[in-house]
Formats: structure tokens, C-alpha cells, sequence
DNA sequence: TAACCAGATGATAGTAATTATCATCTAGGT
DNA sequence: ACCTAGATGATAATTACTATCATCTGGTTA
């Protein structure tokens, strides 16, 4: 089998050993080591369930009932800057359309947020024919792969042209 | 090499067949064949940018300058609905988090939006040493398995817990 | 331990993308 | 030419998120 769900057993031990760290991790960062960046994180390391930031605000309303769910958002945001968690969806912010219907995948630059399309025969080639996963029926897949372009990239951090910037 | 960035130069060709077929394809799916749509659908194929509504909007303004931009949104829905367009930003609504720093992939239920995590070690191996994807600087990747779940899957289309209703 | 302050939080206003509503219009069939 | 289901344009509403700013507090220092 080359395709493997996750097993959720997993996560208790993970997420206990990622939770005693986590305080020292905030500091190596430098981030000041709060109560509600403490219940977010244990939250979000609870869940297997990808969530959003008002499934977190809930969850961890219960032990904290003043949190601001503007605090939540800062805060997922800025765990996943220190590197304590990542966005699943990168490009969520808008949608983006493409005519180009044929099966393919897409560089994006995490910057600017160009996409360019790439082709990768020996994955179509992997997925081709997994028509199951676990419980899931597969439909079809597409990989994205994060990087920098040369604008982007070859700059010194400062002067580059972000899209990011523009919220 | 096995990664490769789509030529440029293959848009046009594959733009003029899709734009003589588009009238039929149209009647097809059961949609009147509208000033507005062609003009959006060719909009969309002559772009290699992948754009979002407001730039199909500001494209197609030029030639139809009393087009509405909820006709554009409306209508790149409907274009991704008959098969002739696709989103590339499949979970955009809303940003998704995941504790789980270690690197994996994700298979998404295309209705109810249920993340779960997935392994495939064939393609890790197959991106690792990838650092450089033509003019753009690979830092990561991450592979969308689009799928159904058992719930949405399995019982017949009507019934079924759909998250997009929730819009 | 107390005093200090950079940075964190909560309350709330503002923004931007998208969707809903609805009166009017038109593609395409008769 | 006429009819009508469906499409459009104008605009209001919604939703997720970000900005602002007064207040508070973790953690360092004296
Ligand atoms: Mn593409
Ligand atoms: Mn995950
Ligand atoms: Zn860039
Ligand atoms: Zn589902």
C-alpha cells in the first residue's frame, strides 16, 4: 500500500509531546508564553480535524470564556509563523480560476502568489488506479508545490513585491 | 526530469480549440450561450495567471463595460460547475490549521470538507532533492487528494451533510 | 518583591471577497 | 414575432478576517 491514511492513535502521543515542548519553543521564538496561546495550542493539537479558527475559539471558549476570537486568529497565525502549525489552505484568501482543464499541477510562490503549471508524469502515474483511500473514494488529486520565484526569491528580503501585504 | 513547468507557448493552440467548442459544450450542460460567458471564458483561457474574479472582471470590462462583477463570480462558478473551468484554490473559503508540523498530505472530501491526514513516502522520495523547478526556488509541497467521504459518498446525492450549503 | 514595559489581549470598527435578492432582460425554442 | 426559463445588473447582505487602540500582563530587572 503507497497511499496510507493517517492513524489517529498517533495524535495523543504526538500531540502530549509537542505540548511539554511548546513552552520552550515560545520562547526560542520569543513570544511571551500565555494562557490563551497555551489552550490554543492544545486545542489545535487535540483536533484531527484540520480546524478553523472558530472551531478553536469554541473549543477553548469553555476554559476560557473572555478570549476574543480575534485572539485566536492572531494567534493561529502566529504559531504557524514560528513553525508550531501550518495553514493547510495556502492560498485561501481568494479564489483563483484556470481554463486550463487538463489534468496538472501548479508552483506557487509563496511571496507573490504567482502559479504556474507543472506536469509531473510519474505522479499521475503513482495515483492513477488508487480508487480508495480508507473510507474515501478518490475523485482526483493535485499537488502544489510552495516556493519562491525569481522575483521574489533573488531579492533581499524588503523591497519585493508581496501580494501578502495587500489585506 | 521528472518536474517539469508547462510551456507557454502550448496555451494558445489549446485556447482557440477550447474557445470553438465552448458554444456546444454550453448547450450540453444546459446553459444559454451568452455574450457574457464567452467573453469570460475567453478571458479565462488567454490568462496563464490563473486569475481571480476581479481581474476576469477588469479583462472583460474593456469589451463589455456594463458587465456585472457578480455575473463574473457567478459565472466562474458555473464554468467550474459544467467542467470547463476548475478552481485551483479548492478550500479557499476559509483558512484550515493543522497542528501536525510533520510533513504529510491530505485528502479533502469535496462535499462535507472533512481533512484528513495521509502519508505516501513514493512521493517524498520522488521531491526530495528538487530545489530548483525552473525559474522558481522549491521550498515544500503538498498533495490534495479530492475525494468523498463515506458519509457524503455512499448515500444517494440529496440527503447528504454538505458543507458548501453553508454559504 | 516591586516596578517596569514590550508585547499580548479584548472589544470593536473596518475591509474585502463572495453570495443573496430581485427587478429587468434575453437566448433560444415555438 | 412571441414566450418563458434562465441570465444579468444593481445593490444589499454576509462572512471571514484584519486593524485599531485602550488596557493588561509575562517576564525581566533593580
Ligand atoms: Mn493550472
Ligand atoms: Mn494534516
Ligand atoms: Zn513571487
Ligand atoms: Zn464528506
Amino acid at each position: 500500500m503507497e497511499l496510507q491514511l493517517v492513524n489517529e492513535r498517533r495524535r495523543g502521543p504526538y500531540a502530549a509531546k509537542r505540548l511539554t515542548e511548546f513552552a520552550a519553543r515560545c520562547r526560542r521564538g520569543g513570544l511571551a508564553v500565555t494562557p490563551q496561546r497555551l489552550a490554543i495550542i492544545e486545542a489545535l493539537l487535540g483536533s484531527g480535524e484540520h480546524p478553523r479558527a472558530d472551531a478553536i475559539f469554541a473549543a477553548v471558549r469553555m476554559q476560557h470564556p473572555h478570549i476574543s476570537l480575534a485572539t485566536v486568529h492572531r494567534t493561529l497565525d502566529t504559531l504557524c509563523d514560528i513553525g508550531e502549525a501550518r495553514k493547510v489552505t495556502t492560498l485561501h484568501d481568494s479564489a483563483r480560476y484556470d481554463g486550463n482543464i487538463t489534468p496538472h499541477h501548479h508552483v506557487v510562490c509563496v511571496k507573490c502568489r504567482r502559479i504556474r503549471d507543472i506536469e509531473i508524469p510519474r505522479l499521475d502515474r503513482l495515483l492513477a488506479g488508487q480508487s480508495e483511500l480508507g473510507e474515501f473514494t478518490v475523485l482526483g488529486s493535485s499537488l502544489e508545490i510552495h516556493a519562491l520565484c525569481e522575483d521574489c526569491g533573488a531579492k533581499r528580503a524588503g523591497a519585493n513585491r508581496t501580494m501578502k501585504a495587500r489585506r
